[in-house]
DNA sequence: CGACGATACCTCGATATCGAGGTATAGCGG
DNA sequence: CCGCTATACCTCGATATCGAGGTATCGTCG
């Protein structure tokens, strides 16, 4: 998930480790805060594999500053891993998100369609939160009103992705992804 | 989050590692699922941490069937996590869903508001989820239709969990934890 | 009675992340 | 010019998780 972002932000326009930082604090920091220990050899890692190239810049401003660039391979391995997410990047939210906020550099309004309509699928097959001796628990049976809370908060939040995917999906294969910034608000 | 989520299924009722594992499955398992080589590690460190007990029973069915009891140290480690649960379990929804899923043990109603008054702030305090050169970015100006989306989903999720924690809190303080059922109806 | 699936448990190597530590420089206020 | 903060990068040990593999028993269907 730091992988696909880390690609993302840098398909956007060349940056260096701090700047990186930044904008994934502002992503998903507040949920997951982000230490330098977990992003320099995610960085590290990423150049190994040849998907970015770090160009030294010494006269800029203070330390050595790697301005880090993706490389061909980079593009195509973040067009491969929007086209085809792993099964975790669908259905765990904060990797969905994640996708979501790159999904624009997957350029083809139908992949991209592609994409939506596998988060529709998981969403839409019965999800059963709880269970007990007997089975899976339904809503009307919980007592605990904590487990009830999570049983609301999670359909409101289906609901309103639900009606998102439809619009989104409808917008992208008939119009083309023409018009869509007026599909969400 | 799984020492937490094994440690709560544990307070209902001893179990052996296999039942333990359709629980934790039917709780995240759509979400997040679990393998066998992340549940019994986790078993034997909190064995090893005299939180829990194996009591193997021969005779019952197939494999040695260790049944797992909470100790009375156990049963302290949970509601010392319930009551302070690190900020990740109050800012990262999957954690957070766990807290909740186990609550109810923590046997205190001023307690379990302390603990929905934590998730409370941190949903109210402005989250700012993208950001460009100039700052962060309000939704207005977010021209990205699945960036929109993630922002639109969020709000949603948020509006359902603001309004049940407002309604959870004023039930737990001003009732002292009685009739909670209908609150979240 | 033999194959098969479900139950039940376990190990181990690879990997990712965390957290705490360290090293610099630039720039600014006092 | 001293201290402070922000910028910028890095290492390293500890830990948690994953995934793929293994072992054994029980019940049942044919």
């Amino acid at each position: 998930m730091l992988k696909l972002a880390i690609l993302g932000f840098l398909r956007d326009r060349p940056m260096h480790g701090y700047e990186l930082r930044r904008h994934l604090a502002a992503l998903t920091g507040h949920i997951r805060p982000l230490s330098d220990g977990t992003l320099y050899p995610a960085i590290k890692r990423l150049e190994a594999d040849g998907l970015l190239v770090r160009e030294t810049e010494p006269g800029s401003t203070a330390a050595p500053r790697h301005t880090l660039h993706l490389t061909p391979e980079g593009r195509a391995a973040l067009l491969e891993r929007l086209r085809t997410p792993e099964q975790l990047d669908i259905s765990d939210e904060n990797r969905w998100f994640t996708v979501l906020a790159f999904l624009r550099h997957l350029d083809d309004p139908a992949a991209q369609a592609v994409v939506l309509r596998r988060r529709l699928a998981f969403l839409e097959e019965p999800a059963s939160f709880f269970h007990d001796e007997a089975g899976p628990l339904d809503a009307e049976r919980i007592t605990d009103p904590f487990r009830s809370g999570i049983l609301l908060i999670a359909r409101a939040t289906s609901r309103a992705e639900l009606a998102w995917l439809h619009d989104m999906i409808a917008a992208l294969e008939t119009q083309g992804g023409r018009d869509l910034t007026a599909t969400g608000a």
